[in-house]
RNA sequence: GGGUGAUUAGCUCAGUUGGCCAGAGCAGCUGACUCUUAAUCAGCGGGCCCGGGGUUCAAAUCCCCGAUCACCCA
């Protein structure tokens, strides 16, 4: 625990040894020429005979993860960007005093350059059989262990260099969240879509209910919000005329963590002209196949064991109809208060306010941990007021979402529980809404969007009154954005789609730590 | 918010009913060794046992409080 152990001190007289000989222990004039990942294809059908009259000199540089040493020669195995190599020293063939000393004082964990022609060993392994070996960088904290490697999860978290030192696989997880977000933009591009970055402080947090992190400009001397969605800046983008747009960015959730939840994660969101909810669905459905074909090689993938097939189409249940199937009740259940509460009760679900109106895009996506139920007095309060379509979603989100483990569209959302929705135009009570479930978890939402000003300030003041009822998490009444609504936006459908989530599902992650580099922890000690 | 478990050397882990207990492997240091793949062999260093309080003749071990992490529940 001592920062100061012997180690450490060994390895930095050791630095100062070097010095003393004139070795620069953090030199940068040695540029590799080569990849240890090409030399590996280039002499990959090459045999040893034919290697050796070959004389041409190639060079590599990185981290020494392995030295094994015999008296007056030695292996080391380095790495780099793109793989591992080993390199073969021998006493006497190596030119001149410094690459000896480098060889003598070189430790597991430095970075070296080393430069010569390429050879097999006797037991056929490519190497390079040293001419000049440099020191390039000292390590002065030792590396885990070459078996083990870093287990301790919070270790792995708090210093995550370290982790991809010693469990490479990390690095091909982030690999393959870069090809997820290039794959994407690429997808948008194609469609004509065009990438925006809109403000990530907000003078009024909107686009989802959500408890925000509150900041302060100085100068301005005013609160801001960071931001818990893009929403209302890319639909105003709408209205300017940008008819296709997407943005994928950070929103940041003041709420619980758990291996779902991180309190800064990564939304795409995308928003297009003239289209509908049910066009996103077959949009949706082409992304994310291809995105796992792309990503995983195929559209049947393993998740924690369990089969996820990505084929089209996806399944698809009405919010109602699933109710139906998994709670195990009638259409006149579904629309029966009474009914729908005792389940709730059954269930311990808490009816408070606050999960009361749930909405929008991603919203749930970031939930707080359910809070602590009212004393019964409020309890009862709230549950005169709650809105039919809040204890119907609320049972859905208790009994039916961990169990949609195939993709599945859920349609047809209570207008309750989606204020930034269109009405459906057969139902007025009903939005023209989906979400998509993978494994359990809620990966996209998407909806038509509401472009009708007056409807939208109407829902907005239901809003402000839950909010003066007790619920900090419901919306704010946004004026510039109905502002902005009465220049008139095209009609449009929308979507948010959770790229931690559905980065875990296609590296078969399980905890949403493991897809962020550096993921929220408490402060040590 | 509530429960359960974990925390011992740089890393991975042992540590019995409270005493003979500060242990091993890897890594490190010294030496041997010119083809290894977790190299091998011999020797040597390295610790406020997460932090703070107790109990006891005696605590890594038992009790209380706290910290962090993990899992489960509301």
């Amino acid at each position: 625990m001592t920062k100061e152990n012997i180690y450490r001190q060994q390895r930095l007289e050791t630095a100062a040894k070097l010095r003393e000989l004139n070795i620069n222990p953090y030199s940068n004039q040695h540029t590799p020429q080569n990849l240890a990942a090409d030399l590996h294809e280039k002499f990959k059908s090459t045999t040893r005979e034919e290697l050796e009259p070959m004389t041409e000199v190639y060079s590599l540089a990185g981290r020494v993860i392995a030295i094994r040493n015999f008296g007056k020669a030695g292996f080391m195995k380095i790495r780099d960007r793109s793989g591992e190599f080993q390199i073969f020293q021998q006493q006497g063939l190596m030119g001149g005093d410094e690459s000896d000393t480098v060889r003598k004082q070189v430790e597991v964990g430095d970075f070296v350059y080393a430069e010569g022609p390429v050879f097999r060993t006797k037991t056929n392994e490519l190497s390079i059989r040293t001419q000049q070996l440099r020191m390039v960088t000292k390590a002065i904290e030792q590396l885990p262990e070459k078996y083990h490697g870093l287990t301790d999860i919070e270790a792995r978290y708090r210093r995550r260099y370290v982790d991809m030192i010693a469990n490479p696989e990390v690095k091909e997880v982030f690999k393959k969240r870069s090809l997820v977000n290039s794959f994407i933009r690429r997808y948008f591009e194609a469609l004509d879509f065009l990438e925006v970055e809109t403000p990530m402080m907000h003078p009024i947090p909107g686009g989802a209910t959500a408890r925000p992190f509150v900041t302060h400009h100085n100068t301005l001397d005013m609160d801001l919000y960071l931001r818990i969605a893009p929403e209302l800046y890319l639909k105003r983008l709408l209205v300017g005329g940008i008819e296709r747009v997407f943005e994928i960015n950070r929103n940041f959730r003041n709420e619980g963590i758990s291996t779902q939840h991180n309190p800064e994660f990564t939304m795409l969101e995308f928003y297009m002209s003239y289209a509908t909810y049910e066009d996103l669905i077959t949009l949706t459905e082409d992304l994310i196949s291809k995105l796992a074909v792309a990503i995983c090689g195929s559209d049947v993938i393993t998740y924690q064991g369990q089969t996820i097939s990505f084929k089209k189409p996806f399944e698809r249940l009405t919010l109602f109809e699933a109710i139906k199937k998994y709670v195990g009740c009638s259409d006149a259940d579904l629309s029966d208060r009474g009914f729908l509460l005792s389940e709730c009760d059954k269930r311990n679900i808490p009816l408070n306010s606050h999960k009361a109106e749930n909405t929008t895009r991603a919203d749930t996506m970031q939930k707080l941990m359910p809070k602590r139920v009212e004393k019964t007095f409020q309890g009862f309060k709230d549950r005169e007021r709650c809105d039919i379509g809040v204890i119907q979603l609320l049972l859905f989100e208790e009994c039916v979402e961990k169990q949609l483990l195939s993709p599945t569209f859920i349609t047809h959302y209570p207008s309750a529980v989606s204020p930034l929705s269109r009405r459906n135009e057969q139902d007025p009570m009903l939005v023209d809404r989906f979400e998509l479930f993978i494994s359990g978890r809620e990966i996209a939402n998407a909806f038509s969007e509401l472009n009708d000003p007056v409807d939208q300030r109407q829902r907005f003041l239901k809003q402000v009154a839950e909010r003066e009822a007790g619920d900090d998490e419901a919306m704010y009444c946004d004026d510039d954005y109905i502002m902005a609504l009465e220049y008139g936006m095209p009609p449009a459908a929308g979507e948010g789609i959770g790229i931690d989530r559905l980065v875990m599902i296609l590296t078969d992650s399980a905890s949403i730590r493991d897809v962020i580099l550096f993921p929220v922890l408490r402060k040590e000690g």
